[in-house]
DNA sequence: CGACTTTGACCGGCGC
DNA sequence: GCGCCGGTCAAAGTCG
């Protein structure tokens, strides 16, 4: 593991390196894909002045990193590894699980922002990940295979590792210990909650309540080192589409209607979206089935501090442009943009924009679709996108 | 009434 | 073998 070099590290637009990498994995891999603008979306005649977010970054003047965990680390260890982080982006972590097919899931679970300086470079645990090489380039490899964990070894489950920023735990009804568990398009049921030795925080088990059989899993704790951070571990995978239907929202609703706004409020202040409603625009349903195992995703800083990713995989057909070659290209535009010219969609619009869509379609079809609906009023083909800094 | 959360009990893996 | 610990079960309660 190579610590990141300074000219990376020192680049603003870092944050919106781990932003593009996680588009470009989900990109890659997926139909799930979420090409969305976390960002406010372009708009050239509103497009310099900065986002309430932007200016907390350049307030805070703190670096933004990388951190991606791979399955084989828990969550401890991946905080062991960065120091603490402050902010990450819940969007594209989540996504950046969902946006991969269950066997593309082995390895690259999670791409987190952060802003801790002290976070330097990536818990990558048995996997070969370079950041920051002379040329700029950010590389991911695929991890070898896991070696050390001990759930690991008790069950030959791939556990995903996501973090993402806690929502203001309430007091009354909501995720374990009164959180609020920012919503992802399934439906969880809780089923236990433990007191984890060594946390304050209790852990939260989820199973997946959209159909009988799955064995998808999830446990939600609060982080050892940094309680602001919400780690949610994912295990096993789905076994049938993803749920399409409103309903699939269900268990978020019965937080109390004060916590969804809390939750809210709290997501519009990070990116300036709605997480719970965007999501809905991220489907995994794909016949993709092509092996992780050669997937590479690259990033690379450019001179005028823009970043292209391109993400490659062997035989991943998704994100073809041209009709070939498994590659998309994403192009970051500099940052410090945002002003007003997109649009957000609340739930029914996003579900009215996927029930548009041929289920049957390629994995391109979903990330056109994502970028049509988050791109609303904004000139973007279906595979160049322009992310704006928020 | 169905779907959900809560919570104590139970079970199995692991280390000593 | 024993105890600790994490994960799951299931009954009871809650909510819309």
């Amino acid at each position: 593991m190579d610590a990141m070099p300074t000219e990376i590290k020192d680049k603003d637009a870092q944050g919106d390196l781990a932003d593009v990498v996680a588009r470009a994995s989900n990109a890659t891999a997926a139909p799930a894909s979420t090409t969305h603008r976390r960002h406010q979306p372009l708009a050239s005649a509103a497009a310099h002045h900065r986002s309430p977010a932007d200016q907390y970054l350049a307030a805070t003047d703190q670096q933004q990193q990388i951190m991606v965990s791979t399955g084989i680390d828990d969550a401890a260890a991946m905080f062991e590894a960065a120091a603490s982080t402050v902010v990450v982006d819940p969007y594209l972590s989540a996504a950046a699980v969902y946006g991969l097919q269950p066997h593309q899931h082995q390895q690259l679970m999670a791409v987190q922002i952060s802003h801790q300086q002290s976070a330097q470079y990536v818990c990558c645990g048995a996997g070969d990940l370079v950041m920051g090489a002379d040329d700029g380039a950010m590389r991911i490899s695929p991890p070898a295979a896991p070696q050390h964990n001990q759930m690991i070894k008790r069950k030959s489950d791939v556990r995903k590792v996501v973090c993402i920023p806690a929502p203001p735990a309430t007091s009354s009804r909501g995720g374990a210990g009164g959180e609020v568990i920012p919503s992802d398009l399934w439906a969880w049921r809780k089923y236990g909650q433990k007191p984890i030795k060594g946390s304050p925080y209790p852990r939260g088990y989820y199973r997946c309540s959209s159909s009988k059989g799955c064995m998808a899993r999830k446990q939600v704790e609060r982080s050892r080192s940094d309680p602001n951070m919400l780690v949610i571990t994912y295990t096993a995978e789905h076994n049938h589409p993803w749920p399409m239907h409103r309903n699939v929202l269900a268990g978020y609703a019965r937080a109390p209607p004060h916590a969804v706004v809390a939750a809210r409020n709290f997501t519009k202040q990070q990116q300036g979206k709605i997480i719970d409603d965007n999501f809905a625009a991220i489907s995994p349903s794909s016949s993709s089935s092509n092996s992780y195992n050669n997937f590479h995703l690259e990033a690379e800083l450019q001179a005028n501090n823009t970043m292209a990713v391109a993400a490659e995989g062997d035989g991943i057909g998704v994100g073809e442009e041209g009709g070939g070659g498994g590659e998309v290209m994403y192009e970051l535009a500099p940052c410090g943009s945002g002003g007003s010219g997109g649009q957000l969609l609340q739930a029914d619009e996003v579900f009215a924009e996927l029930e548009e869509l041929e289920p049957a379609d390629s994995s391109m079809m979903m990330i056109s679709s994502a970028a049509n609906v988050y791109s609303r009023g904004v000139s973007s083909s279906s595979s160049n996108y322009e992310w704006h800094k928020f």
